[in-house]
This record gives C-alpha cells, sequence and structure tokens, in this order.
DNA sequence: ATGACAATTATGTATATACATATTGAAACG
DNA sequence: CGTTTCAATATGTATATACATAATTGTCAT
C-alpha cells in the first residue's frame, strides 16, 4: 500500500476496501471463474499482511453482495451468477425527445458557482472541499417540459467548465465531448413531486416521478452528479443486457 | 431492556444483526424520521451492554445500505429522502432485504394455470397461444411489504415450473436454477399505485411506486415476465457500469 | 466395510484496545 | 470582529484474542 491511487468517496483506500476490490476484480473479471475457492482467510491475511478480522470482513461483505459463498471448513467460493449487474442504456435526451418526433429545446433555469458543502461532497464523491458549478435546466419535447435536470459539476477535475453559461446547452453533451469518463453509477427511485418539481414540470404536485441520478468518474475522478426527474406517465426506461459478463 | 420480544431467532440471532433489524424497523417505519440523530455509538453499546465493534459493524452497514448518514464528532443521521436509499439491486430481493437485517419471507398471493391471451403474448413475446403461469406474490422484509411481484412463465419454454406450487420460494431463484438465461430486457417507470396495488403493499392509494418489468429469452425462447413493484419512499435502484462494453 | 465418534479446520461472532481523522465549539489572538 | 488554534469528541480502521459452530477428515471398534 504504497501509492494511495483511487482517493475518491466511495471509501477506497482503506486495507479491507483494497482487499474487496481485488476480488469483485478478479471474480467480475472471469479470473476466477464460479465455483472458484477463494483462498482461505489465513492465506489472504499473509497475502495482505494484516489480521484475520481485517480479511473477515471484506469476505463477509462479498458474500453479504452475493458475489461469493461461505461455508465453513470448506472455505469460500465464487457463486454462480445470480445477480448481474444490469447495464442500462440512458440515452442522450436530445435523441429521446427526437426519436418521438417532439422540437427538442433546452432552458437553463439556474447556474451558481460555489464552493462544495458537504451534501455536494457527499453526491460527489468528494473527500475534500473545493469549488463547483450547480446547475438546474428544463428539457421540453415540444411544449411539454420533458425532464428537470439539477447538475453537480467537480471544477476541480473540469475546470474549464466554470466558463460556460450552459444556456442554451445542456452540460451533459458538453462534458461528453470534453471528459471520457471511465465510470458511473446510477440511482433510479420513483418519488412524489414536490411543489418545486411540479412547478417546472408544469404536473401536479404529489404526482409521480421517475428520478435517475448518475454519478460519473473519469481517471478516479469525480466529474459530475447529474438529478433527472422525468414526470411519470411520459417516460419509460429500457434496459436491455445479457449476461454474459465476461 | 428494548424492544424484541418476539425476536423468534429472526434470520439471525447475531447481536449485531439485531441492532441492525431494530434500527431498520424505526426508520422504515417513520418511528425515526429523516433527520433523527441515531443515539451515538457508546450509548447503543450500553444499551445493549456490547462493545462498540458490534454496534459500529451494524450502523457502518445501515450507511453502506444509505439508510443513514454518519458524521463524525456529530453522529448518525436518518437520510433525508432525497438523497436516502436503501440500495436495491436488480436481482435478488432476498440478499437485498437481508443486507438491511431485516427478516427476508416470501409470499404467494395467486397462482394460475391457463392459456396465454392476446395481453400474455404481448408481454411475454409470444408469438403463439400457449399454456402459462400466472404468480402473484409479496417480498416482505420484516413485518413490511418490500414488492409485490407479478409473473407469468411460458410453460412451452419451462414445462417443469407447472408443477412448482411457489408457495414459499419466489419464482425468481427457481427460475435462475433452472434456466440458464441469455437475454433481459427491463422496463424501469414510476406510476402511482391503485387501489390493489396499495392495498398489497399497505401504502396509500396513489403514492408514487417504483416499477420494475423484466422478460427474460433463453435461447430465443421468451421464459417469463415479471413485473415487480417497490414503494417508492423506501427503495432505489442502483445500476453501476463502465463504457467499454466491447 | 461401515458406522460412530473424535480431531481438525475454517468460518462466525464478539471482546478489548489502539491510533487516525474529521468536525465541532470554544478559547486565544490579531 | 473575524480568524486561527486547539482540545474534545465521534466515527473509521486496524490489531490481537477468544470462544462458538459447522463441516470435513481420520480413526477405531464392531
Amino acid at each position: 500500500m504504497s501509492t494511495a491511487e483511487a482517493v475518491d468517496a466511495d471509501s477506497v483506500g482503506s486495507l479491507h476496501q483494497r482487499i474487496l476490490s481485488d476480488i469483485s476484480e478478479k471474480i467480475l473479471s472471469g479470473a476466477w471463474a464460479p465455483g472458484h475457492r477463494i483462498p482461505f482467510e489465513h492465506e489472504l491475511t499473509t497475502e495482505y499482511s494484516c489480521s484475520r478480522m481485517t480479511v473477515n470482513k471484506a469476505l463477509s461483505q462479498l458474500a453479504k453482495a452475493g458475489l461469493i459463498e461461505r461455508r465453513r471448513r470448506s472455505g469460500s467460493f465464487v457463486r454462480q451468477p445470480q445477480s448481474q449487474a444490469a447495464v442500462l442504456e440512458l440515452h442522450d435526451i436530445r435523441i429521446e425527445v427526437e426519436a418521438l418526433g417532439l422540437l427538442y429545446r433546452y432552458k437553463r433555469l439556474e447556474r451558481l458557482k460555489r464552493r462544495s458543502n458537504a451534501d455536494d461532497r457527499a453526491l460527489l464523491g468528494l473527500s475534500a472541499a473545493g469549488s463547483l458549478l450547480w446547475v438546474e435546466g428544463l428539457h421540453f419535447a415540444g411544449e411539454r417540459p420533458f425532464a428537470l435536470e439539477q447538475r453537480l459539476i467537480n471544477l476541480s477535475a473540469v475546470p474549464e467548465a466554470g466558463d460556460e453559461e450552459f444556456r442554451e446547452i445542456a452540460a451533459g453533451p458538453w462534458l461528453i465531448g470534453r471528459v471520457p469518463w471511465s465510470e458511473a453509477e446510477h440511482r433510479i427511485r420513483a418519488m412524489a413531486a414536490d411543489e418545486t418539481i411540479a412547478d417546472a414540470l408544469d404536473i401536479d404536485p404529489g404526482a409521480p416521478c421517475l428520478v435517475v441520478e448518475r454519478r460519473t468518474w473519469s481517471a478516479e475522478h469525480p466529474v459530475t452528479h447529474v438529478r433527472f426527474v422525468y414526470p411519470a406517465e411520459s417516460h419509460t426506461l429500457v434496459a436491455r443486457f445479457t449476461p454474459s459478463q465476461g
């Protein structure tokens, strides 16, 4: 553990997280196929030169996540693929709208440059404070509001975004052209529209909405957190995937 | 001295699982609203008369699951509904429920063998009529309904499913062990609960729900169509992926 | 052989302890 | 009055240790 690469939010950096990610990597990459026996705790103990408790915590977590199966006296094994990572195809909103044959338009509602607070850092997965850009905007399909976008951009990672107004062009396409992203995490949930959202989207308060949040990293650096709020009746996400991970 | 007379050996009888489920219960039931400060580790230590490590493990797990937020020096808090989330993965509901330290239970509501009608065929993607199985069931987290499942199984593709009752075991895990699937398509949307759903999930009619529908194929044959309905306020889907899809 | 039983082994859970680190709140300072 | 400094505090992570429990292996008597 000489070099602390990847010092980002989710807690890479601790030893047991490293053990965790090492093993996950081997499993997800297929290097350790289903049925493969994982080294015993005491073997990992010497490999990482740490205590059994640390190894145990990591393995227990993997078992809880369903990646491995543990049996007393026999050891731990890679589980048969039961839960697959979903690959979502989340298109550019413009493309979605135009696919419906409607006129796409984007309108910025708000733009604010400020220092990150604790909430921001939690959303972005940042450990230290820094400068960021907050942008809120509305995507239209024809005359109707199609989605509300609320976005945080980490200016430490993308300083040149600070000079952009994002008045007519959404931050998403702009970022895609400039920042090669390496990883993303989506959170998808349903929510009742509050006053603000209802007002922006021109729906009734309390109406069900689909919320998609995306965090994006580029080379271990958190780049942006964006939240899309869609009125429920107008939108269905479609994700298609195959089980062949590797 | 607190709570839980009828622990009845819960899913696990370990102490840290009990702490976990006690707290999950209080949060999910609303007894501890968002923002509520959870007792400090050392307070729980005396309440349960155990070591700090044990309490710490339970709280860390809750933080990982997204139910609470922990801050040094300030303590742990129930997360705001905004960024809240019981993390839910696409597949194994049991694993997600147990990650919250709650007892998982499945209960079949209805089971019906019949010939497919036009709607069924549309959902399954079948061209010709045939025999199918309709199963409706409820997934519980502790005492609380967690998700409603409505499923069609194509008996032409999986005839042996016709002999199963699916009374105590959900069809999902059963199918996974038997049918190697080659492709799946998800549709995700938000929806207001209608009378039937509200009744089954014990929520108010009109409350927002997250709906996940999945169609699965095995070697070109439609196998099953399943619809999961989750009460919105406590569940979030998480998907993580990298752009290098191949 | 075979079945019963003990020994071995790996994991499961819990303890006490230690030090690191982030945040708060108050005291000290310019 | 604002800023800096510092101690107190709660969590974060790791250690060594202990005993419990489940499953496999080896041994022995029948």
